[in-house]
DNA sequence: TAGGTGATCTTG
DNA sequence: AAGATCACCTAT
């Protein structure tokens, strides 16, 4: 299957990308191992006017640095001292846009995940949660900045049947963003 | 439902 | 230089 080119990232609406991401699949390739899913929830963050986002105001600080890099990058950040959380940079160059990964279906390398994640089964729920993901597929805050048409961290286009199984919602985690934190910025796919 | 966790950011 | 904050997870 097609990686996903940069001519995808490199567009205007970010919402409308955090929902296209959906069915879409990502990859990680750590020590010449493949582990990857589905993409089954997504939140989209949409720079320097939405308060839930690190870049609000144009913030630019050596961690929001990362999001204002051209789409198609990668920003890893650490939350709450534990997780690693992955975003997908998308539009310009200086054009703070990000799209969070909330949750995958895991397809691929599912003994390295399973082991990972420190879980002996396969569960619905194994890599739901944005620090799930990460932990899942090996992401770390050292990937940081590097970029998604590499060999390293990667997504693969698919075509969704359907997008009646989608689910539209407020972003989870951003009281502090005041009326932005109602904004319908959450998909997730029901399967 | 509450506590762990530590880098990051803001204030003084 | 220090304290508050935080795009979460796990277990009770």
């Amino acid at each position: 299957m097609p990686k996903l080119n940069q001519s995808f990232y490199i567009r205007q609406d970010v919402v409308q990308i955090s929902k296209e991401l959906l069915g879409t699949y990502l990859y990680s390739k750590i020590n010449g191992v493949i582990t990857g899913g589905m993409i089954v929830e997504t939140e989209a963050y949409a720079g320097v006017e939405d308060k839930a986002s690190h870049a609000y105001g144009g913030r630019f600080t050596e961690r929001t640095k990362t999001m204002y890099k051209i789409g198609g990058t990668a920003y890893v950040y650490l939350c709450y001292g534990i997780h690693a959380l992955f975003n997908v940079v998308t539009n310009d160059l200086n054009v703070p846009h990000a799209i969070l990964i909330r949750g995958i279906k895991p397809t691929v390398g599912i003994e390295t995940i399973l082991k990972r994640r420190q879980k002996s089964k396969l569960t619905n729920d194994l890599c739901i949660g944005p620090g799930k993901v990460s932990q899942a597929l090996g992401i770390t805050t050292n990937h940081t900045g590097i970029s998604l048409l590499g060999n390293e961290i990667w997504l693969e286009h698919r075509e969704i049947e359907t997008s009646d199984k989608i689910s539209i919602s407020k972003r989870i985690g951003i009281d502090y963003a005041g009326e932005d934190a109602n904004l319908p910025y959450r998909f997730v796919l029901n399967i």
